[in-house]
RNA sequence: GGCCCUGUAGCUCAAUUGGUUAGAGUACCGGACUGUCGAUCCGGUGGUUGCGGGUUCGAGCCCCGUCGGGGUCGCCA
C-alpha cells in the first residue's frame, strides 16, 4: 500500500508512530528552512512538515511541490507545539515529519484550486470536472449519494423487495416526454428508445409474480432542462403487487423516516401527512407546496364580487377567482419599485397584475383602497388576520392562473422574508389527483399521470358521465416544494383499461400496437398492483441542502444537454451513419 | 420557442457610465525567509474584453447578429 492512513485519520493518539500518507498538495507554505504541505484526500487534510535539518535533499525536493501534485510521504507522526495547533483541521493537533517523499504525479498548473475560496463559474467547473470533483463539497455530496442508495437498497431488501434490472434499449411509447432514440443497425429504419422510466417493465414483473420490485434506474427524457431536471436522471423505482394505495405510502413513509433520521439527523413525524390535490390547490395554489412555512392563500371572492374595483368584480363575474396572501411584517421591506418587480414576476405566470395593500394602524394603505368600503376593508383585514406592518398581495384571474402566480409568489416571499429554516424538512403526500385533464388545443382528454393509472373506485362510474371529475389513485410525495416521488395504483382490469383508452382516444388497434406487450401481460392473470418512483437526484440535492441537481451528479449536463467534459453530443463518422441507414437533413 | 441574467489575464473581479498605454487580488515564474496554516516580503510573465458586423474622431462600455453558461415560462404521461 502506498499509504498506511488517510489524510483525515491521524490524531494525537498516533504520535510516535510511523505513517505513510498519499494525496494531493492542497496548499504549500515555503519558508526556505521549513516547508509545510497540506496534503488532501477525500477523508481530510494533514499537514506534512519538511525540515531542512531532517533531510536537506528531501526538503529541497519539497520546495518544488505545487498545487495538485500527487505525492506519498512517510515519516513520524509528531504532536504540534501547543501554540501551533490548527483548530480548523480535524488533524490539527499533529503533523507528519517527513523522511521520505515520492512524487507520484506532477500536476500541470490547475485551472482553479479545489481548496480555493472563490468558486469559478459553472462552465469552468464542468469543463474541468476532475478538478472540481476534488472539492470537499462535491465529494461530500457524492458520499451522501452513496449512503442514500445503500440505505435505500438495504431498506427494501429488509422488506422483501427484489432488485431487478430492466432494459435500457426499449420500445418507443407514445405520450409523455420526448424519447431519446437509438437507431438499429440490424433493423433498417427502426429505433430503440431509452426508457423515460421502467414503467411498463415493472408492471410486467408484477404480472410475472415478482411481487415486490425495486431498482435504482437511469431514466432519459429529451425535454428542456431546469435546475432540478437533467436529460438523464436516476429514479428509485418501486412496484408492489397485492397492495392498495395505503400500503405503498406506508412503505415509503418508512423509507423517508429512516433516510431523514440516518442521513441528516432529523426525526420527521410519521406517517407523513396526506392532503388532497383539491385542498393543496385551494390552500397553496400548488400541487407541490412548500410546507416549511404557512402563508396560505386567502379567498376574497365575496368581497371582490361586490366591491367597486372593476378588475376584482369582473373577474368574479366571469367565473375567476380573487385570492391573496399575506406577507408578514413586509410593508416596510417592499418599496414601490420592488413591488413593481414582483408584479413583473407574477406576469411570467400569466397574471395580468398584482394588487397590493399595506396594512397600517388606520386600515389599508393602497392605490386601490378607495374601492373598498370601510366594512370591506375591515373584512379583508380580518380574513387575512392582518396586523399593522403586514403586506397583502392579491391576484384576480382564472383559478389556474391565480394558483400559478400566487404559489410562485408565495415561494419567493417565503424565501426572501426568511420564513423558514432552510435546513428543515417538510414532507407530505398529495393524493386524489384528477385522472385526466382536458387539452383544449388537441380537443381531447389527456392522462394526468399516465394511461395505466387506476381511477378512484368511487369515481369509476363518472368515467362515462364526467371524466374531468374522476380522481386517480395516484400520489405525489412533496418535499420542501419539490416533487420528490410520484406513483399510482395501476389498472389491472382490462375493461377499465379499455375505458381509459377510449377517453384518451386510443383505439384498441392503436393500444395493441403501442402497448400490446403490457396488455398481453395483463391478459394472463394480473394481480392488483401499484408503485412509485422517487427522484434520486432531487432527494440527494435536498438532503445536501443544495438548489440544483448538477451538484449531486458526478458528470452532469448543461442546460443545452451537452457534456462539457467529454464534448457529447458530437458528430459521428459518415461510415457510422451509413451502417445505421441514416442520412442527415440539417437545417440551413 | 419566449423572457431575464451573464461572458474582461489560468481563476475571481474592477475599469469614474463613450476618452490616452484595460487594472487589482490570486495562480504561475524568479528571489528572500526555520513554525506556517488565506504564510509574509520583493520582482516578473500573463489580455484578439466569447465571436462577427455596425454607429462614432474614439467602443470593454452603445446598436444588430451569433455562440457558450445560468435562471425561468412553455414543455417534462
Amino acid at each position: 500500500m502506498l499509504r498506511t492512513h488517510t489524510c483525515g485519520e491521524l490524531r494525537k493518539t498516533h504520535v510516535g508512530q510511523q505513517a505513510t500518507l498519499s494525496g494531493w498538495v492542497d496548499k504549500y507554505r515555503d519558508h526556505a528552512g521549513i516547508v509545510f504541505i497540506d496534503l488532501r484526500d477525500r477523508y481530510g487534510k494533514t499537514q506534512a512538515k519538511f525540515n531542512l535539518e531532517d533531510n536537506s535533499e528531501i526538503q529541497r525536493e519539497a520546495r518544488g511541490l505545487r498545487h495538485e501534485d500527487v505525492i506519498s510521504v512517510t515519516g513520524e507522526v509528531v504532536a504540534r507545539p501547543a501554540d501551533m495547533v490548527n483548530p480548523k483541521l480535524e488533524t490539527g493537533e499533529i503533523e507528519l515529519r517527513v523522511t521520505q517523499l515520492t512524487i507520484q504525479g506532477k500536476s500541470a498548473t490547475p485551472p482553479f484550486l479545489p481548496g480555493g475560496s472563490d468558486l469559478p463559474n459553472e462552465e469552468i467547473r464542468l469543463k474541468n470536472r476532475v478538478v472540481d470533483l476534488r472539492r470537499p463539497e462535491l465529494q461530500q455530496a457524492l458520499i451522501l449519494r452513496h449512503k442514500f442508495t445503500k440505505l435505500v437498497r438495504d431498506y427494501f431488501d429488509r422488506q422483501g423487495f427484489l432488485d431487478i434490472e430492466t432494459p435500457i434499449l426499449g420500445r418507443s411509447t407514445p405520450e409523455g416526454a420526448r424519447d431519446y432514440l437509438v437507431p438499429s443497425r440490424v433493423h433498417e429504419g427502426c429505433f430503440y428508445a431509452l426508457p423515460q422510466s421502467p414503467q411498463i417493465f415493472k408492471q410486467l414483473l408484477m404480472c410475472a409474480g415478482y411481487d415486490r420490485y425495486m431498482q435504482i434506474a437511469r431514466c432519459f427524457r429529451d425535454e428542456d432542462l431546469r435546475a432540478d431536471r437533467q436529460p438523464e436522471f436516476t429514479q428509485i423505482d418501486v412496484e408492489m403487487a397485492f397492495v392498495q394505495q395505503d400500503d405503498v405510502l406506508e412503505v415509503i413513509d418508512g423509507l423517508i423516516g429512516e433516510t431523514l433520521r440516518n442521513l441528516v439527523g432529523i426525526e420527521h413525524p410519521l406517517p407523513l401527512p396526506r392532503y388532497s390535490y383539491a385542498e393543496v390547490m385551494e390552500r397553496f395554489g400548488s400541487d407541490k407546496p412548500d410546507m416549511r412555512f404557512g402563508m396560505e392563500l386567502v379567498d376574497l371572492g365575496e368581497i371582490a364580487a361586490h366591491c367597486d374595483f372593476g378588475v376584482f368584480s369582473s373577474t368574479i363575474q366571469s367565473g375567476g377567482r380573487v385570492r391573496g396572501l399575506l406577507a408578514p411584517a413586509a410593508a416596510d421591506k417592499y418599496t414601490r419599485k420592488m413591488i413593481d418587480e414582483l408584479t413583473e414576476f407574477v406576469k411570467d405566470y400569466g397574471a395580468k397584475g398584482l394588487a397590493f395593500l399595506r396594512v397600517n394602524e388606520n386600515g389599508l394603505d393602497s392605490p386601490i383602497a378607495k374601492f373598498f368600503s370601510p366594512e370591506d376593508q375591515a373584512a379583508i383585514i380580518a380574513k387575512f388576520q392582518a396586523k399593522p406592518g403586514d403586506l397583502i398581495f392579491c391576484v384576480a384571474d382564472s383559478f389556474a392562473v391565480s394558483c400559478a402566480a400566487l404559489s410562485a409568489l408565495r415561494n419567493r416571499l417565503g424565501r426572501e422574508l426568511k420564513l423558514y429554516d432552510p435546513r428543515s424538512f417538510s414532507c407530505l403526500w398529495v393524493v386524489d389527483f384528477p385522472l385526466l385533464h382536458f387539452d383544449a388545443e388537441d380537443n381531447r382528454w389527456v392522462a394526468e399521470h399516465h394511461p395505466f393509472c387506476y381511477p378512484h373506485p368511487d369515481d369509476v362510474p363518472k368515467l362515462d358521465t364526467d371524466p374531468g371529475a374522476v380522481r386517480a389513485q395516484s400520489y405525489d410525495l412533496v418535499v420542501n416544494g419539490y416533487e420528490a416521488a410520484s406513483g399510482s395504483i395501476r389498472i389491472h382490469d382490462s375493461a377499465i383499461q379499455q375505458k381509459v383508452f377510449d377517453l384518451l382516444q386510443i383505439s384498441p388497434e392503436e393500444a395493441e400496437y403501442r402497448f400490446g406487450f403490457l396488455l398481453q401481460g395483463l391478459r394472463y392473470g394480473a394481480p392488483p398492483h401499484g408503485g412509485i418512483a422517487l427522484g434520486l437526484d432531487r432527494w440527494v440535492m435536498l438532503l445536501c441542502g443544495y438548489d440544483n441537481i448538477r451538484d449531486v451528479i458526478a458528470f452532469p449536463k448543461t442546460q443545452k444537454a451537452s457534456d462539457l467534459l467529454s464534448g457529447a453530443p458530437s458528430e459521428v463518422d459518415f461510415k457510422q451513419l451509413r451502417e445505421l441507414h441514416i442520412k442527415l437533413n440539417l437545417p440551413e
